[in-house]
RNA sequence: GCGCCCGUAGCUCAGCUGGAUAGAGCGUCGGACUUCGAAUCCGCAGGCCGCAGGUUCGAAUCCUGCCGGGCGCGCCA
């Protein structure tokens, strides 16, 4: 069972409301929701947009549709006021149907049937195998994870995709490094992660080609640029040009040394994902992707998709799109691009997967590629209108600025996930002086994890934010550590609690208060949040909505008023199930963002 | 120059398919541990929602024009 108990209450009230409008002449559709204003209710609608089809008073209409409402067995109050309708839930009532719903039903963790049916193939990651991941590269990861989770709460069938970028130029540039000044170093060797050591001989390849290119120009006044002089005259850049030549022939040794270094950078990402708890169903390459979209090239021509030039290059004509200038798929020589490995990539997975969705995690900076990727695919295949969704991401920025790979003011995945364990574990030694090392060191784990994944969540994708390491661990504020330390107490106190007697009668009434009432209202809220999340891709709602638990249960389980372990046993039982309640849809939710719950901290 | 994104409390951000008195967290200040775990909680203060017009019974939200910031505009990836 996976039911939406608040749709499902919302909508049994809405529904006579609605009927009676509709009789009276007005559009369907009442939105009926939690009031803006405080005070004003459990929910509310605004009835002024009514006025004209019924040519009555937005009061009269609320004072209309407030009768009706009075009928329905969970409102126990109404009210028009100033053209609002504003009804009060009999929390009673309420709440003796949330608890059992919340404590059995899936609907209640988030499970639901939004995108039943659906097919849904999301790419992420996506990295180069020239160096090893960054904070950016984490923003992407766990987006892109989480989403896929999501999306699958939401019913539908989904394929994790990661497209590995493992050619061109730049890999080729830490092949020669390696070459050159690897005197044969290993990952085994040196000791080093294999994408950091594939990293280093990457830098060490810039080093290399800037000495060079300063001793070469060294008092010249009209120095070429120095992305010219590597596609010139530079023997380390034409060194690094013909290994991709050669690569591109099939040359056997550097097909070897590019087997070899690549493995030991993947082997890396593998370490990587799993520690982040990331995970593909299918990985693609690009050195078996690339030559992808070709044969789309002769179909484009055909049906008048594409256009040939003089010079024998194959263009997409921009005003198709509403934009200017033209976007070319083949080059004069008949090499292909990246855009005609998109292409033919998208093509080669509706294949294959027949997917109703195709959704690439990919930074806000190529917006405008997958504008024009998704718009020609959709003339090639009208039927991908709508399908297609570049969930568009910004940058990661830390305090001190932007990051900036070139300055080396980059803060490196593996790195970042050390020092958080590093954080949290200091402060689990204070909170738990009994614990064992390795529950510890698990525990700081699931902290510092934690707190990276919700701090990278709960922004919207959209947005540009500022990443704060202190502050991403820190117990107070809405962060993941705040809501594992909830879940751990309040599974604390039923543990204290011991065997209830479940077999007398809750006292409901005891959850109709403020306070335990904010937590039914958290509960009963949730799922919705989920499934928006899913939908409009915006994992940030789930942390709100995760939070929103916590932070009601933190309000009442402080409060003295609301002490479990000696009130009487009717009362007991009402609350004991509401922390049990809250427990397991607070679990649910950390679930979801990919954190690990905790049970002491 | 053109296109896209952004501009909301001191800071970081929600809200943007139009609804009543614009929210949260952090920070500041003031409180609560002999009381289920204080990595917690409670309270106060804090806003011409970038500016100016327009549409509407009603605008942070929709439209237009400015100002300020980011990104993009390759036969690169």
């Amino acid at each position: 069972m996976a039911t939406d108990l608040y749709a499902e209450i919302v909508s049994s009230i809405a529904a006579p409301l609605d009927g009676w409008l509709v009789e009276s002449g007005a559009e369907p559709g009442l939105s009926l929701g939690p009031p803006t204003r405080e005070g004003a209710g459990d929910l509310a609608a605004a009835c002024h947009r009514y006025a004209k089809a019924l040519r009555k008073p937005p009061q009269a209409i609320a004072a209309g549709l407030a009768e009706i409402a009075r009928a329905h067995p969970l409102v126990a109050e109404v009210e028009a006021v100033a053209g609002f309708l504003n009804l009060r839930l009999d929390w009673a009532r309420v709440a003796e149907k949330t608890i059992p719903w919340a404590l059995g039903d899936d609907g209640a963790l988030g499970r639901s049937s939004a995108l039943a049916g659906q097919k849904v193939v999301i790419e992420y990651s996506s990295p180069n195998t020239n160096k090893p991941q960054h904070l950016g590269h984490c923003r992407n990861n766990i987006l892109g994870h989480t989403m896929a989770t999501l999306i699958e709460a939401a019913g539908a069938e989904v394929v994790r995709v990661n497209l590995i970028n493992d050619r061109g130029i730049h890999i080729c540039k830490s092949m020669v490094a390696w070459r050159r000044f690897g005197a044969g170093a290993t990952p085994e060797s040196t000791g080093m992660k294999g994408d950091h050591l594939v990293g280093a001989f990457y830098v060490r390849f810039d080093q290399a080609f800037n000495a060079e290119y300063e001793e070469v120009h060294a008092g010249a006044t009209d120095r070429p640029s120095k992305d010219a002089w590597f596609n010139g005259d530079s023997p380390l850049g034409q060194e690094a040009r013909a290994m991709l030549r050669a690569w591109e022939a099939g040359d056997e040794e550097v097909h070897a040394l590019w087997r070899m270094m690549n493995g030991w950078c993947e082997a890396g990402f593998q370490a990587t994902y799993a520690r982040m708890g990331v995970r593909f169903d299918h990985i693609d390459r690009e050195s078996v992707t690339w030559k992808l979209g070709r044969e789309l090239v002769d179909e484009g021509l055909a049906n008048g998709t594409f256009r040939r030039l003089d010079d024998g290059a194959v263009v997409f004509d921009l005003e198709k799109l509403g934009l200017e200038g033209q976007k070319v798929v083949l080059r004069g020589d008949g090499t292909t691009l990246y855009t005609t490995q998109d292409l033919g990539t998208a093509m080669q997975r509706l294949d294959r997967f027949g997917f109703d969705q195709l959704i690439y995690v990919v930074g806000n900076e190529q917006d405008r590629h997958f504008q024009v990727l998704f718009g020609i695919l959709t003339h090639l295949r009208p039927a991908l209108a709508g399908r297609l969704f570049h969930l568009s991401y910004g940058m990661v920025e830390l305090p001190d600025g932007r990051m900036k790979s070139r300055e080396g003011n980059v803060v490196d995945a593996d790195d970042l996930m050390d020092e958080l364990h590093a954080g949290a574990l200091e402060v689990c030694r204070e909170n738990l002086p009994d614990a064992d090392p390795g529950s510890l060191e698990a525990t700081a784990e699931a902290i510092g994890l934690g707190g990276l994944k919700f701090f990278l969540l709960r922004y919207a994708p959209a947005t540009t934010f500022v990443f704060d390491k202190e502050r991403s661990i820190r117990p107070e504020g809405e962060t993941g550590v705040y809501c594992q330390y909830a879940y751990a107490r309040a599974g604390r106190v039923l543990e204290r609690l011991g065997d209830l007697d479940r077999g007398i009668t809750p006292d409901w009434a005891a959850l109709t208060e403020e306070k335990p009432r904010a937590v039914l209202t958290a509960l009963l809220q949730f799922p919705g949040e989920v499934r928006m999340a899913a939908v409009e891709h915006k994992p940030s709602l789930v942390t709100k909505a995760t939070f929103e638990a916590a932070r009601t249960f933190a309000a009442l389980y402080n409060d003295a008023d609301y002490r479990l372990l000696d009130a009487e046993p009717a009362r007991q039982l009402a609350l004991a199930l509401l922390v049990e309640a809250v427990r397991r849809v607070l679990g649910a939710g950390l679930a979801l963002l990919g954190i690990q719950p905790v049970e002491a901290m």
